[in-house]
DNA sequence: GTCTGCATACTCGGATAAGAGCTGTCCGAGTAGCTTAGG
DNA sequence: CCTAAGCTACTCGGACAGCTCTTATCCGAGTATGCAGAC
């Protein structure tokens, strides 16, 4: 049980694509090479991204990516999910189905109380996940790091400047 | 991000050990019979939770698996981390390391404002796992279904009379 | 009858394959902008 | 000089391998039991 690195990569291209806001797309070149990530996996990412709603993509020159979402109403397990697709699914109905008395109608996910205390845990966890907006993270950052939005837009400056350099990679 | 089949067996399994509580051992072949299981991957999830000190076992005749825990001091938790090993660790230390301004020498675990957020998520998946005692889930299932205990109990009677049969699965 | 030694069968334990999913990569479809030729 | 058509280069998108981890299986090490033989 280990989260995908794309998650990672994916909340902190949000977070960084959530301060550029100049209406301007980041190319999936741009966006790797400030963290140094493998360019053609991050776009598969981006990609999934796209498919739940959360980024708008362009092709062709002067594209890219942009965020297609209210910060506000963007939370990290819209993105997690995004990502993950399904998320750690725990339900008891084949073992019990197939255990003494078992029955193939009933549904145990609803019936086993194991089913049930991990669902709660579950639970617990999407509703952390749901509690905080990308928004909320971003204010906390710009809170403890007030230069951090400044120096992410100087750099995705020179980044398009240095645009050529960026495709070789 | 999908927990292990073995951590849904082992919980099981835990609670049914739990029910027996004759002193007596039941074998890797009469646990997996219970549930239609196979026999030998059972038995490195048993293996686990044997050397995670949940269970002890016993080889030779006679031989099998017990609980060697307190019900009311075995959590969930405990099970399946015993499972699982790691759980979802989630870190953005190299991700931040690697980036502009980058810093080997910081901890990115405890100052990256996203990571902060995912490890509450994750704690408080593990503190509701933590919450929830073996002996509670056990008293819960008695309240719902008083004749569990006593149905188990005489299944796993009659299993040790057809032990024969079952090993030749 | 009792004790001792041995053979037997049984059970766990770790070492060993097969399959699924994550990780990483590449090339084609489509588009915006530049170039060039004509009016 | 202005317009328009064509070409070029750029970007996303999905299809294609490599690798790690989960799933599944098998055989060997060690032990309690039962039996046989001696005292």
């Amino acid at each position: 049980m280990e989260l995908s690195k794309g998650v990672e990569w994916a909340l902190h291209t949000c977070l960084n694509l959530s301060w550029i806001e100049g209406g301007e797309a980041k190319t999936t070149a741009e966006l790797a090479a400030y963290y140094d990530l493998p360019q053609a996996y991050l776009n598969k990412q981006l990609q999934a991204l796209t498919r739940a709603g959360i980024l708008s993509s362009t092709p062709g020159p002067r594209g890219g990516f942009r965020l297609d979402r209210d910060p506000e109403q963007l939370s990290l397990l819209d993105i997690v999910v995004a990502i993950e697709g399904r998320v750690a699914a725990f339900a008891c109905e084949h073992l019990l189905a197939d255990g003494p008395g078992g029955d193939a109608s009933v549904d145990y996910a609803l019936t086993c109380v194991l089913s049930q205390a991990m669902s709660r845990a579950e639970l617990a966890w999407r509703r952390e996940l749901a509690s905080s907006s990308l928004a909320d993270i971003r204010r906390e950052v710009e809170a403890k790091y007030p230069q951090t939005p400044g120096a992410t837009r100087a750099w995705f400056l020179t980044a398009r400047a240095d645009g050529r350099r960026l495709a070789r990679r």
